[in-house]
DNA sequence: CTGAAAGCGCTTACAG
DNA sequence: CTGAAAGCGCTTACAG
């Protein structure tokens, strides 16, 4: 097997034609004046050498790398993997590569160390599936680095964002589980410091009234899912809304192994429709925000910001999009 | 809002300690020869300044990006999403970042055009879930970037891969299938083309001798779902082995569009086990492979390629994990 | 329309 | 142990 060939750079393809590395650079550039001449000998040379552009190199020069910085917490979830896939994609067709960073689900904030890894990589922009914690919020600001907070509220820190609205969502729940026969409800979230974990909350809670409890919210990161199930089957709770679909999952089985059936002992609503993402039969019932729409209305706020295309106050997503319940087999009417 | 703060560089930092930049360097990337007061003085310069090194510079001048690049043609499928999670956390913990290029479902494989979007970012190493593209071989190999083909064997390439024993997998399916008494049966998979397809199909054509009739083999890339389910119910096909668990689940709704119901109509096989990746009920039967730990070999032998630790040999993933067939409720017993 | 020079922010030899 | 110079592969002014 050969071993690493000599790399081919501007000047080997400058020498090769007999022009300047300037002007080589100019043609590939599509830099305004040169002759068709000059553009011919040029784009064969490329094509026989070989030649492919150094886009970090050109980056430091030009001051743009034409790279665009991914931020999320847990890439399994679909809602991130389904987004994150068409984001990247409308980002190639804008020749932007993605880079890819994760938090270690250390926190449910863009801590410190993370930005400071992303920033190491001088994107054009970032994309955040994550709040940016208190301290760092001046930071990414003073960088002047476009920040687009994917799925949160942007306003409270002065920084762009692209949100759905949560607490209508929450209501939609709510308001179904009602409709359906529940009266004993609880709520599952996942940080209690999390805006939109709080936002579906208080739309639920808004829609719930007298039939949900303050002692039946919980959230995972301070308890865990056996405990939750546990007191859910004590206080005999009759339908759950669930933060997401995955933790809807995890309760579904964390009940099923405490001998309840969904849809048959308890009606439970999850949030995302991840069974759509992934072409799955309607199992859960669930709040669909319409993920593609979503995903392209953050890649347009984020081009929008690189392209300093001026930013007419067009309606924000959220106020354009409403949010859907869609069904499942798991909120059946209960009793008659 | 105060606009694009100046950018700090190493220079600022030799300025402020009145150190050279080269000093500076030294003491940042721990090379050997400096006193610790000069270390704490550079320590303490760069915090105050808020220094962050530009990776893209030192990677032109270094020739090492501490970058890879994973390669996919989809990452909603959650056995990307939930390998590159993986994969990306390893990475980072040891100082690489990660950068992901799709194919835009064109084809099964690596062309031309990919390959060179990739090569332009000068990563250290690339992990490809896509095979290469029969003229992109040569072009790869000759690059001498370190290319890993991720659940796919390598060999025929002349590349490292990390397989496993796909016809094993198909073989469970086969023999899972008959022992519940499907007897007439059928393959869906996706491209014609592709090894693992056709590993998972010989492995399931083994084992079901006569009951897999050749007209009941599919690749849903030649033909449609609705097509492929008209076949199966005129043919009155009762056990199902699908490529991979989102082909199952499409094939689940075409047939209940049918008016036949899983695991009493037919029985179904998936492939990889989303469901435990996403914590879900486990609904489908299906082949797991130990994602887990195949995305640790997989990203073993990445960073194996890349420290240049000698290739000693360890045995693959393939002759060290088997498959399991894990059982949903898509294939009960049949009849009796 | 084309070219020679400078420089992006680093690291790598090489001096001292 | 530290520094001055050169250079990674490009693009950006600036000349001609």
């Amino acid at each position: 097997m050969s071993q690493a060939k000599k790399k081919i750079t501007l000047k080997d393809v400058a020498a090769h034609t007999g022009l300047s590395v300037n002007t080589v650079s100019r043609v590939l550039n599509k830099k305004p004046y040169y002759t068709k001449e000059v553009e011919d000998k040029v784009t064969q040379a490329c094509r026989e050498l070989g030649y492919i552009a150094d886009r970090n190199a050109s980056g430091l020069r030009s001051g743009s790398t034409r790279t665009i910085a991914i931020v999320f917490d847990d890439l399994v979830n679909p809602f991130y993997s389904f987004t994150t896939d068409i984001l990247s994609r409308i980002f190639e067709e804008n020749g932007y590569n993605t880079i890819i960073f994760s938090n270690n689900a250390r926190s449910p904030y863009v801590d410190n160390d993370l930005i400071r890894s992303v920033l190491s990589r001088k994107p054009d922009g970032i994309l955040s599936f994550l709040e940016p914690a208190e301290d760092t919020v001046g930071f990414i600001r003073e960088s002047g680095i476009p920040f687009v907070i994917f799925g949160r509220d942007g306003t409270p820190y002065g920084m762009r964002g692209v949100d759905a609205d949560e607490e209508f969502g929450g209501r939609l729940a709510g308001e179904h589980l009602l409709s359906r026969g529940y009266r004993n409800l609880a709520y599952i979230g996942s940080w209690h410091d999390v805006k939109v974990c709080l936002d579906r909350q208080h739309g639920f809670a808004e829609a719930a009234g007298d039939a949900l409890d303050g002692s039946h919210i919980f959230y995972i990161r301070e308890t865990d899912f056996d405990a939750i199930a546990d007191k859910l089957v004590a206080d005999k709770v009759d339908g759950l809304f669930c933060f997401n679909d995955i933790i809807a999952f995890v309760m579904i089985d964390a009940l099923e192994r405490r001998g309840l059936r969904m849809g048959e002992d308890y009606g439970i609503v999850g949030y995302d429709n991840i069974q759509q993402m992934l072409r799955m039969p309607r199992m859960l019932t669930t709040i669909d925000v319409g993920v593609t729409e979503f995903a392209h209305a953050g890649a347009a706020v984020m081009l929008e910001m690189l392209t300093d295309e001026d930013l007419t106050p067009r309606l924000p997503f959220k106020d354009t999009h409403v949010s859907v319940l869609v069904e499942g087999k798991s909120t059946p009417r209960k009793g008659w």
